[in-house]
DNA sequence: ATACATTTGAAACAGTCGTTTGAATTGGGG
DNA sequence: CCCCAATTCAAACGACTGTTTCAAATGTAT
């Protein structure tokens, strides 16, 4: 049976959005590829930006209240956490979007890494807005990890780790090509996320350095 | 006086592909703020796909001779260096690209950011066929830091670190609004590389997980 | 079957894009 | 000064963009 005009939108546009950008996706190849018309796209959703909404919500909806549960549970089990329990808890959330349809966790992953670059901000406003709570917790995660972490690093090494995981989730297809004989198949998602965690855990664990320079003054003002 | 065409074409370019993106930049915005005619882009590069090109290259004929230099002088003085030693050396090669033009470490670094992201592969290939031996010298100098990483592993960790620096890079004028007060002036660049060698050296090395799967064929034929 | 709201369809809209054209202008060597 | 090449200029080209329009088709409740 032949799935929602609206949903089959959603469904092809999101692999558009996440191999070629989202300027360099044209609604005519998003609803050629559907197999829907063209002004199917102003009807359902209102505007191509509201679509590309639509795209990446579909994902948040399922994927940040996960999030919000694995570290409040992690939060209440121990103390003070290994910081690679810290992002295991990552693991969970991510794999259950495979659910959402087939290579989900990737798609996801790319859709974050364009959002970021391609709009400049307006991801980031948006996630903070409607996700807040569960964003804030991470920051509480890694402070119960390594309490004595000051809290610029803190936000810098969270930053470093952003850049970090999305930037290798979206240049997934290259890699794919260079470490692998068939570059048809793609990598192993799981295998990615369980490699990534000893790096980033390791990176946010990094001792603090001696000459820490306090540059900002929001900074030097949490220093008096 | 007034500078050559084809450098204020160069100088505007790369301002504005660093901060819009390649495909969200016309030529018409290039030249109306270069103040030279739209043609001249055509006849002076031949195409926008050049001009991407050009700009990039007037940034990697100084960068990776000057990497290459300072890791071959790594390797010949130290036998086992620290890994914070092995991402030090990059320091200099960047900053002196601020003597190209003001913020050209910035600039640089958003401009390879952009590259990876918006032509998906084709900035690798350049860089590998044009720059093949200093890259190579960067697996070198992290093995000559840790030669009990394998191979594989050491591959997947530089992507990380690539990924960690060119995002950090990317969005630091986002950075830039939420760390500091007054969100006019840049975040100091130095500080930011300064930063973030303690998080990357540590990720890099980061103890082998005891489960370290083999996943691809290639691997797999290295482990035999 | 009739009436009505929802959805789809083909076509056109106004705008922007990279590129090309051919004439006008500029600048240096004989 | 004159010639010729290099460069600049305004204008137009065809292709593509997101969006709108309005008629046709579809589904649904009466």
């Amino acid at each position: 049976m032949r799935l929602d005009t609206k949903t089959r939108i959603l469904d092809e546009a999101e692999i558009l959005f996440a191999e070629r950008g989202f300027s360099d996706t044209s609604l005519r190849l998003i609803t050629s590829r559907a197999e829907v018309n063209l002004a199917s796209v102003n009807y359902h959703f209102g505007s191509k930006k509201e679509l590309i909404r639509a795209v990446l919500e579909r994902y948040l909806e399922t994927f940040m209240p996960a999030l919000d549960q694995a570290l409040t549970h992690l939060l209440r089990t121990y103390q003070r956490p290994e910081m690679t329990q810290v992002f295991e808890a990552f693991v969970e959330p991510l794999l259950k979007l495979n659910g959402i349809r087939e290579q989900g966790t990737t798609l996801f992953m790319q859709l974050l890494g364009r959002g970021y670059s391609d709009t400049q901000g307006h991801l980031r406003w948006y996630l903070i807005t409607n996700y807040g709570p569960a964003i804030a917790k991470i920051g509480d995660a890694v402070r119960a990890a390594y309490p004595e972490l000051p809290p610029s690093e803190l936000f810098w090494r969270l930053h470093f780790t952003l850049g970090t995981v999305i930037f290798t989730m979206a240049s997934q297809r290259a890699l794919g090509e260079i470490s692998d004989a068939d570059f048809n198949e793609s990598v192993d998602i799981e295998a990615v996320i369980r490699r990534v965690i000893p790096y980033i855990a390791s990176g946010v664990s990094a001792p603090i350095p001696e000459n820490l320079r306090m540059n900002t003054q929001k900074v030097q003002a949490l220093k008096v």
